[in-house]
DNA sequence: TGAGGAACTTACCTTGCGGTAAATTACTTA
DNA sequence: TAAGTAATTTACCGCAAGGTAAGTTCCTCA
């Protein structure tokens, strides 16, 4: 062996593990800091290897993007999906459309914010991909919400794509906060959320309002 | 006059008056892009000057930031202080806070975003200004959520520290729709709130719930 | 009319990133 | 044991961004 004067050279780790490997280490980077503020060599250096090598599995930094993006979005949508067409919409589907998404969300719980990146490059082809999943969520969700303002006695079509932004940044959000108490468990989050639920609706629900 | 084989020199426009300029641009352009991929050269495009002016009148990156944040943080603790002084916190509170945010906002929407700046050097004065807003802006916030929760029947703090973000991003949500929709006056997004919240109160009023 | 200062740009430097071509090392097998 | 291939790095390019030093033009007023 003597003096290896070079680091080059296979260190035995065969090409899929590594590059799944190098997925794990993007999806969570380009999660928390988002496309933009990403850099490649940072997540070269989380996985112990060169830029060069992410290059030469994934292609561009769009591409990279966008092999960690399908996976996650496949394993979403479909947990959505199933999620809701259990049966008709009742009035606690959001909260097991949320269950279903922190149980398939733990292990990497930021991957959800590669859905929702919105520093990507808009013309790209990751960023098309993106929406086509979250339109297809949204879609989901829309009948649910739509039910809700009839009931509620609203017809404006404004309303509905508000609740709908409002809803996806919910999941959102619970998501981020999530990520910051590692320790909760999906089911812990899930209970959370139904006594969130349930102040909130305490707050909602005052006759007197001024404001209608 | 003849040739002017340079474009230097003064335009005519008073520094307070161009520095104001710089001002309003960069805080669009910081509010929509975020910190991160917001970029100098495209700053100063805007306002139609180069970017060493920036530079001679505001610092460092991170100082014009500081300048574009601090009078929109001050406004806007100010404006949801006066709102929730009124008198006690009451069921409609939420919604006289989210007027006064959305009138204090009209005419650069994008301020908002200034405030939450997830992609700001994480050790500069810029995130700990922008901290000091928001604590102080959550304080006010937690004795409404706490009040909520206690009658809900939940005394455990996280929930209330949940409940506290769900509430900050809730209010960053709709205030990004309310961007995208540049029409809808603050009056108007105010009603449409109350919409939202008594068609959500539908949705959690389930007495059979079957996650508490 | 001719300083002096205010408003602005030109030209430059440095750094870090995305990206590529060409090695270099280790593992396998004939 | 030598050849071939798989895994990886070294060394480089171009570019755009943040940032600075030194000018250049215009306005004002003694």
């Amino acid at each position: 062996m003597a003096t290896p004067r070079s680091k080059a050279g296979t260190k035995g780790v065969p090409r899929q593990h590594r590059q799944q490997q190098i997925l794990a280490a993007a999806t969570e980077e380009f999660g928390t800091r988002g496309y933009a503020a990403a850099s490649l060599p940072a997540i070269a250096e989380r996985v112990g290897v060169t830029k060069t090598l992410l290059h030469q599995y994934f292609g561009t930094k769009e591409d990279l993007y966008l092999a960690c993006l399908v996976p996650v979005g496949d394993r979403l949508l479909d947990t959505v999906r199933t999620a809701m067409g259990r049966d008709g919409t009742t009035a606690h589907t959001p909260l097991r459309v949320l269950q279903s998404i922190f149980t398939a969300l733990e292990g990497q719980r930021e991957a959800w914010f590669v859905l929702y990146d919105t520093s990507l490059p808009a013309d790209g082809a990751a960023a098309r991909r993106a929406a086509e999943y979250w339109s297809a969520i949204d879609a989901l969700a829309a009948g649910g919400t739509a039910d809700l303002l009839r009931a509620a006695g609203s017809d404006d079509p404004l309303d509905a794509d508000a609740l709908k932004y409002v809803w996806r940044d919910l999941v959102a959000t619970l998501v981020r906060w999530w990520v910051k108490h590692p320790d909760q468990s999906p089911e812990a989050m899930t209970r959370r959320c139904a006594r969130l639920f349930a102040a909130a609706a305490a707050l909602t629900s005052d006759p007197a309002d001024p404001f209608r």
